[in-house]
DNA sequence: TATGAATGAGTTTTCATTCAT
DNA sequence: GATGAATGAAAACTCATTCAT
């Protein structure tokens, strides 16, 4: 019982470390023994935590999908507009680029450009299912209640995620001017008007 | 001079090759004998045309680069209107992605998350200089028609490739039901409402 | 007292695992974890009761030999003619490598294979010690009786061992198109006229 | 031309090399540093020769067993008695294993122990192809002519290979008390006692 | 006795780059 | 310019053994 959770606390801060060293350095300029080192411990017993660095990789990515779309979930079961629930969410995106700026630089360096890593089992959206399925049920309501135009489902989500994801990939090569959340406001405004319904405001 | 352009078109050669392999394969799963072989080259002659994998990385992405802009510049100076403008450049945008996949695939995927790589002489936004030179003219001349509202750069240059990236991204997970291009107008009409001025229809 | 007998019992259980393991996988590609997981104890339990990986092979390599010495003695002793024992005698053996294959096989692929794991203190037939000294008794008797033709031990020993070594390997190698079992007699009479007197039939 | 020719020579030479380091020391505690060290060569350009370790294993059974064919073959198509040629092969297998030892023991310790090794494109009796096609035209031949007994192939090619086996093994257990040679004789008249038919002498 | 996490040296293999031809 | 064999450092991963609990 101890065991398993002490064991769990591990994977936990394996899983901190190398998500912020992935982000840091990339996937193939981390080795297994700086990870290793960096948690304070050694080579071989990384391997009694993780069966292998894709592995980790892959548990990864879906811990913070998990974690995003948590946080995406929270924000659209609130009590409060649409159009308060697209500024809140581009807020806490934000906010989380910057708490736990691994989590979001994982996504954007290791997934989208290390495709290969994550083939099988974890191909796709697969990996990052949660933050998906949470922008859609969002979507659908927004325009089930007309608030937002009627669109595609693909069209739409990019329309979010992209311009969040551009802003932290600038944010990551440092040429910001501005904290990244002094561009919140403008940003949530552009993907309000980019979807909202036209009766809306 | 004869020999200046021998060398021009062979490295030019090298560059197609290699960045269908980088975009296919990922930069550190393509190995310089890759590329050797797949030109038709030895590895030792490749060493003539670019002094290392690094050289080489950096080149493809100015040379992207450098066609995207003058894409986007072309259709800059058109005698369109503003509006008529960000369709086109959705739309050309998609297109080259089709035509040419490895050009945008190659900034998606190399670019974006092996920025390591492009450490010295080449940080962020210098190797992509062009594709934001030609932005950046583009929504000025928008905001000073009042096409566009007034806003910062930033926030509106990631409404525009944000969902332009993502789109390629899903392409390149295979997820779209349909072809990319039919999603243009969807993606152009949302970029446009993000950035018009409200007097604009 | 009955720990020591404990001790025994749990030692023949481990003996029993991992000369399955050594002789299906190999000796380096059987770890001490395979075999703890199989005999169903921990990998640090495992060191109470030998005190290393050699050690254990060591002690396989005397195990299987007493047994076989054992069943050779038996018909050594038995009160049939020579010719009777030399066909009691293949014909065991094939039994044996198909009721315990393990311990047959263990010689074969381990034993005359990894000589290098039996180096210090079990070296060449030391190890199997019992296997030589009951046929030595039984080629002598043999001999002395007017059986087997005179000859020395060396010659007489491979011309025994030998096609037997030679059919159990054939049998693991699943090349074999009849039972084992079906070659014992030609196998037997081979034996019988290359070792009986001129007188004999 | 030249090039090719001269890459045959080094492989030919890593086989040497590596067949006496795998039949001195066995096929696990043989490193691929220790053949580059022993021919001379890096680690890197080992891998210019042959693919992996495996790969080299294979090609060396495959090498030794076509020498031994070839020896077994000249035998065969000599014109003398069937009795003449047992002890031919006989004292010929003597020699190799004197003159080049590890061919032979390569196929004992090694193929014969490490079979997991030759799994794949090379299985049992693929592997050792040539002497055994080379026993069979010779047993069927002998039997043809009357010399042998009529016997199923297994029996008779585990009585000739058996002993033999047997007797390069004991050799490379330093055990045996007088050059193996000298057994020439004694494993030879047993041999062919053993296959003979009743009519011979 | 029993457990299994921890150690770290050791293994195979890869690959950017060089250089003699 | 062109070739491809050669280099060697570095990577991922393994596993016998130990030891705190």
């Amino acid at each position: 019982m101890v065991r398993k959770l002490l064991k769990e606390k591990k994977r936990e801060e394996i899983v901190k470390v190398a998500s912020r060293l992935f982000s840091e350095r990339g996937f193939y300029n981390t080795t297994i023994p700086d990870i290793a080192e960096a948690v304070g411990m050694s080579v071989g017993n990384f391997y009694n935590y993780f069966e292998s660095k894709e592995d980790l990789a892959k548990y990864i990515m879906q811990y913070s999908s998990s974690i995003l779309g948590e946080e995406i979930r929270k924000i659209s079961q609130m009590d409060v507009s649409t159009k308060e629930k697209v500024f809140l969410i581009v807020r806490r995106f934000i906010e989380i680029a910057q708490e736990r700026p691994e989590l979001i630089d994982y996504f954007l360096r290791i997934f989208l450009s290390n495709r290969e890593v994550f083939s099988e089992g974890c191909e796709g959206f697969l990996c990052v299912g949660e933050v998906v399925t949470e922008l859609m049920l969002f979507l659908e309501e927004g325009a089930r209640k007309g608030d937002f135009r009627q669109q595609d489902f693909f069209p739409a989500f990019v329309t979010i995620m992209g311009p969040l994801g551009g802003l932290v990939f600038l944010k990551g090569e440092g040429i910001l001017p501005k904290n990244p959340i002094e561009y919140a406001n403008e940003i949530g405004e552009n993907i309000w008007r980019a979807l909202k319904s036209d009766e809306k405001v």
